[in-house]
DNA sequence: CGGCTTCTATGAACTGGTTCACACAACGTG
DNA sequence: CACGTTGTGTGAACCAGTTCATAGAAGCCG
């Protein structure tokens, strides 16, 4: 592999929030040792049921975790762009993919394997330490997100998420958020049609703009203490 | 602390999921640095929102978690036995709780600390890896837990929960379930009379029967190809 | 430009589960 | 043994969110 990619991928490694923390000769170790690979837009990077034994970090582009229903239905997990990983359960236990990842659009990830990464972690404790920490952050936003499901109707859901969203996008310093609806009904497990009407109502209070494509939030505030 | 405490104390945590395919002599000296405490039926151990750094390694009794909604409506995570633990998230990330711990029977557990805890972690690689896996795990299941509350209805989530409930007592060989209604509710986080009309259906199926305190499962198998 | 596709908007009928309001049975205890 | 307490059984009214049906508006492309 060419030196000169070298350095971009380290420093994509070292962005990553499961590893962030790490020395950089750690990462680089990492990085040298993954394979980056193409997919377009639409194409499957794995699916649910699989078995799977890799990482993907993601270099540019963007991909959607959804799980499924059996029936066509299905939940819109998590969207992961540059910087982020998808797979990384797999990684660490060696089991069935739960979820399927889609790139949205055309992506390229470094994917690491299940052998190369437990190898280069059992001679870092302290990057074993790091992950387990990561880990637990994440099992924590699932409960969460469990909880929230369990006890919170679809207005409160769906401020929250919007705020989420909103928090996302705010390093671009914009209020209007680029998503459909009917990804947003997705993301939240209700129909499309009941996410309109919610937004409808947000919008006649004054609370957000809605553009085909977009929602702008005007009233931060009002969203967080609803929520 | 006696020496004679000390072994079974050992095989407490030997048995232990998070730990069990440690080296005995590590988990020995995790067992050394830890302590007892004692609870009396409906003692809280610790309480969602808590700061907390400590591990509880049941070692008799039974406690359940929880987590609550604001109002005062709450929900039933799991019930733990001697063997298993509670607390473990705050112990590897530092963080609040993230839900409530109280005990159901008089109870007592072994307590590990956050400090004692990573200092033995630190100097034990294999430990770490081992307990990511087991962590991945845990995720894995909140993740299946989350999808079928997602995607499916009562009948299904009841007829599922019965079959995990009958999983777990199968070891005393009985198809009798030890469970109210309500409690059942309080997992399925649905309301109590809603499971009492499901439960009906199924008996009047002849699935299960119905007791005070009590369900016996009469044809697993109609159950599982239902659920 | 005209025509297709995607996205938003909205109303009507339906449904799974909730809350409320009971009735009743089993158990425990003064 | 009478009485509170805890648990089960059931119907009626209600409600949040679904499905279905339909319509218009915005963008995309030959």
């Amino acid at each position: 592999m060419p030196d000169s990619v070298q350095p971009s991928r380290t420093r994509l490694l070292h962005d990553l929030p499961l590893l962030a923390r790490l020395p950089e000769a750690d990462i680089a170790a990492l990085a040298a040792r993954g394979r980056t690979r193409d997919y377009p837009a639409g194409g499957a990077i794995f699916r649910e049921g699989e078995p799977g034994d890799s990482l993907h970090v993601v270099i540019s582009g963007l991909i959607r975790v959804s799980v499924g229903a059996g029936s066509g239905d299905e939940a819109t997990v998590a969207h992961v762009g540059p910087g982020d990983c998808v797979g990384e359960l797999a990684l660490l236990d060696g089991r069935p993919r739960s979820a399927t990842a889609t790139a949205v659009e055309p992506t390229r990830t470094l994917v690491v394997d299940r052998r190369t990464f437990v190898a280069w972690l059992s001679e870092r404790p302290a990057a074993a330490l790091a992950l387990l920490e990561t880990i637990s952050l994440r099992l924590r936003r699932t409960d969460e997100a469990l909880a929230d499901f369990c006890f919170l109707d679809l207005p409160h859901r769906l401020a929250k998420r919007l705020l989420e969203l909103h928090g996302v996008s705010n390093g671009s310093r914009s209020p209007r958020i680029r998503i459909t609806q009917a990804a947003l009904a997705s993301m939240l497990v209700v129909s499309r049609e009941s996410v309109n009407k919610q937004l409808n109502r947000f919008a006649r209070d004054g609370w957000v703009t809605l553009g085909r494509g977009s929602i702008t939030i005007r009233d931060a505030h009002a969203l967080r203490t609803f929520a």
